[in-house]
DNA sequence: AAACGTATTAAACAGTCGTTTGAATTGCGT
DNA sequence: ACGCAATTCAAACGACTGTTTAATACGTTT
């Protein structure tokens, strides 16, 4: 038994890797990134200064590993569902409300689902768009641009007679709307 | 001439106090809160470190005031605004739209006006409503909530048929969208 | 010209930050 | 039971933070 603190504490079956990331998710959404310290985080999480560093190799590593973890998870469900409406052709004209519907439901799903930490993490992502957070405009960039991308033509799709400008600002509107939602409401209610 | 860098930098018909003021919010605008330092303001205000103890007390003073110094203004506009629709009778009955003109146009207003540094503000205002920052809470819930509740009761008042809750949110997306867009375009658009 | 309150300055304070180091400990395959 | 790799730990590093102090310079009034 390394360290008997854990029983205590509930948190003995979760490696000391798992820990840390759940400990950085509570602390982000509690208190943003800006209070944010691998001194706070290792003691949350019940282990030492350096071990943030052994695992992670250093702060922003971990954090980028905090948003990817979940962020994959959020992407993959959108897609399926928007694939399931286009039935795997790309060009198959959608109800838009069902597209819209697509995107916003797995955000308010995770919301929903305390006991994965959903609801936690729902969090840390508001206050990462927020804070214009560059770990996650890089991560939004290189690896889920793609995903977007299908959205905003299906959209286009949709509404045809529609500004490909006018769609721009109203999605983001809607991610607007949705992450201040998110980060405002989702303690509380 | 106490100073004769502010010749140079075009700031010399500007107190200090003002030029730290002005500097806080640029920097506010440009890093957000987490990296802001009183140290880097007195650096771009062209004075000393002591100077903001000086002349706010303490770091949080001064950004209180910095917050303080534009959203009288910005809500001033907004309850005259809704006031001549109104015409001095809170009972009236007023189009939707006028109503979300009214608290929208001075944002957008502010937001164009580049000389008086209102787009700065709007961007340090979307920061400190992103980042909860503390501080704007307690402004709001101290000096402007009668106005917002004003404007809440003139909505109620123009659509009767939808529940209060319904209203409630839809006033918070509204606000949403409209923070969002003002940190993430107020600079490049 | 002297004295006054206001304003500015350099220097030091105690505290926190992320990261690194090297030793101690653990767990596992042999 | 041994040896090796993986992990955990306490301690220290330099850099940065907000704030305070005491001395200096300024502009105005007496």
């Amino acid at each position: 038994m390394p360290n008997p603190h854990l029983f205590l504490s509930g948190m003995s079956t979760l490696s000391t890797k798992e820990r840390i990331l759940n400990s950085t998710e509570k602390l982000i959404a509690a208190h943003g990134f800006a209070e944010l310290s691998i001194r706070k985080i290792s003691q949350q999480a019940h282990t030492n200064l350096a071990a943030i560093n052994y695992h992670f190799g250093n702060k922003q590593q971990l954090i980028d590993q905090v948003l990817e973890r979940r962020l994959n998870n959020l992407f993959d469900i959108r897609k399926n569902m928007l694939d399931e409406l286009n039935q795997g052709d790309p060009d198959t004209v959608c109800n838009l409300e069902q597209i819209l519907h697509a995107f916003i439901a797995p955000a308010l799903f995770m919301i929903n689902d305390e006991h994965q930490g959903g609801r936690i993490f729902m969090q840390v992502l508001a206050r990462a768009y927020a804070e214009q957070s560059e770990a996650l405009h890089d991560l939004m960039k290189e690896r889920y641009t793609p995903i977007i991308k299908e959205f905003a033509e299906a959209i286009g799709l949709a509404c045809p007679d529609l500004p490909r400008e006018t769609i721009f600002w109203r999605f983001h509107f809607i991610i607007g709307a949705l992450t201040y939602t998110m980060g405002h409401f989702g303690a509380t209610s």
